[in-house]
RNA sequence: CGCGGGGUGGAGCAGCCUGGUAGCUCGUCAGGCUCAUAACCUGAAGGUCGCUGGUUCAAAUCCAGCCCCCGCAACCA
């Protein structure tokens, strides 16, 4: 059986409802999802929602619903959001699953017997408001904490720590010997450097006196997981890691078979939470350096050079963006506007931009001025010619730079290639002028020449634009009346039978009039 | 001396890892075409690639120093 490609995205926090930050994220690992199931590859592709924790606690406090009932209407939004975006995941994390609490108290209990986590008491200035404990870093440059933090008081808890520093000379050495640990490659020095400066443990748990909405300590009922082993596990749990046997070879083949996983997260959560804490945690259960996840991370959306953020009151909403323009509209602008990694500016005016000059005038037009010529010159159809080609060299130029774009997950770039590909055909059709070639009964093979090659060459566009715009692609192939493609290997010349019939054109993607 | 990112024609960006005539979209100007979604194609104007040094036959790209902008408490991808 071949091995499964294991795509993972960050679980979102079920605090507030997704905004187009979250809808980046989850279309990028979706159009690399559909990428590998092009190549007829296996693909697990998880992703979920952080359903724990203190904020959840006070937002459904603030709400008058019980935590249970609160969570389960900020999931559904998110459900919602990836069915209208077309994001086709194979598993749903939801960390309040019983499957997954098995599996985080398992990992612990573990931890626990091998000594790796200990109980201690931590005494220091609380902040009451935020709920945390206050260190020098959070001083203010007159020395005093501030007035973001409310009420100060000295207070003395007791938690239970993971031996976090105990594997710092580890990862140091990990991310030594594996150069793309982390891409892109500006992000895993960023996380090495951090790594040099571990000093201390990890606090796992909360008591349950301020914190109750959690996954219960096996070894203790008086405390509740804290966010790092609840939230990070969900990327094993969820694939069938089994924490009762303790070496990694003796996991279920199941999970044996997908892992390790591809994992698409921002670039916030890179340090410290996957970066250090979840890899350490991997290596700590047991993990071969050989099975450590890869880090994919990527940049954020901005808005108009400012961070999105909800107390500044810009934050995006997917829902109106694809109510107003569509799903594949939005993937589309998402997808090819940011270099992936780093971070891109939004702007709706943007979206537009794009999606007429590059899907409605560039695509979609040479789809539809294609399928017209052929229906009034040729009745739709069109018919196989001796001679090569320049179209065929370039299709496979496109299929090279593309495949090779996808591999340093730089789909920006597949995009890109592929819309030089639409112009390059534009440019064809401009050079060998089908218009005249009708009007000369003596140039008729040239004409069924140029209609052929054209007609496989947007075959061969629609195939490889379907990760990205799975919509639009099914709606080209139903045009040109050829199979919905479902292999990479179709994307190579040759594959449209002679003699084909096309279907009618109908755009595509009708420009967006802003007048 | 904290960490990282960015500084490329009027605007927005790619290229930098793996040095070799500076590319894309929008905008402007001129032309062409008429199959097409007022779409398409060609050409032109416009850039000291932040600054200063260095390496090299050759630097936007590598190295050093400097300047400016952004992010690194929380909400948060």
């Amino acid at each position: 059986m071949p091995k499964t490609f294991f795509i993972a995205t960050a679980i979102d926090y079920t605090n507030s409802p997704p905004h187009v930050g979250h809808a980046y994220e989850k279309v990028l690992a979706d159009v690399i999802a559909r990428y590998y199931r092009l190549k007829g590859e296996n693909v697990f592709f998880l992703t979920g929602v952080d359903q724990h924790g203190q904020k959840v606690q006070q937002s459904a406090a603030k709400a008058g619903v019980p935590p249970a009932e609160f969570v389960k209407g900020i999931t559904q939004t998110f459900v919602d959001l990836w069915q209208k975006l077309d994001v086709r995941y194979d598993e749903w994390a939801e960390t309040t699953s019983a499957r997954h609490k098995k599996v985080v108290q398992g990992i612990l209990q573990r931890l626990f017997d091998q000594g790796q986590i200990y109980k201690d008491k931590q005494s220091g200035y609380y902040s009451v408001r935020q709920e945390q404990f206050l260190t020098d870093k959070e001083r203010g440059a007159d020395g005093e904490f501030g007035p973001e933090w409310g009420e100060i008081e000295f207070r003395e808890e007791e938690n239970y720590y993971f031996k976090l520093s105990q594997h710092k000379d580890w990862l140091l050495q990990y991310l030594d010997n594996r150069a793309d640990a982390v891409i892109p490659d500006f992000r895993q020095t960023e996380l090495h450097n951090a790594v040099e400066k571990i000093a201390g443990d990890l606090c796992i748990s909360r008591p349950k006196s301020r914190l109750d909405w959690g996954i219960e300590l096996p070894f203790d009922e008086d405390f509740v997981t804290y966010v790092w082993f609840d939230a990070l596990t969900n990327y094993i749990s969820f694939a069938g890691y089994d924490p009762s046997l303790s070496t990694f070879n003796s996991q279920p083949s199941t999970f044996l078979d997908k892992w390790p996983a591809l994992q698409i997260i921002g670039k916030d959560i890179l340090v410290p939470a996957h970066g250090i804490y979840w890899l350490i945690m991997l290596h700590a259960i047991g993990f071969p350096d050989d099975q450590v996840p890869q880090l994919l991370v990527h940049g954020w959306w901005n808005i108009g050079g400012a961070k999105m953020s909800k107390s500044v009151g810009n934050i995006i909403d997917p829902f109106a963006l694809i109510d107003k323009y569509g799903s594949d509209a939005l993937r589309y602008y998402l997808i090819s506007d940011m270099a992936t990694g780093q971070d891109a500016d939004f702007s709706e005016e943007r979206l537009i931009e794009r999606h007429n000059t590059d899907l409605a005038n560039s695509l979609g037009n040479l789809l539809n001025r294609t399928l017209n010529m052929a229906h009034r010159y040729r009745k739709g159809v069109v018919t196989k010619t001796g001679g090569d080609s320049p179209l065929a060299t370039q299709a496979a130029d496109l299929l090279r730079q593309y495949e090779g774009a996808f591999e340093r997950f730089e789909v920006h770039v597949a995009i890109a290639r592929l819309m030089e590909f639409a112009t390059t055909c534009n440019t064809y059709i401009e050079m060998s002028a089908p218009w005249k070639l009708a009007k000369d009964p003596t140039r008729s093979e040239a004409l069924d020449h140029v209609l052929f090659v054209l007609a496989e060459s947007l075959r061969i566009i629609g195939v490889l634009i379907s990760p990205i715009l799975p919509n639009s692609a099914r709606e080209i192939f139903y045009q040109l009346n050829v199979p919905d493609e479902g292999h990479v290997s179709d994307a190579t010349w040759g594959g449209l039978p002679d003699n084909h019939h096309l279907g009618k054109p109908v755009p595509v993607f009708p420009r967006i009039d802003t007048a």
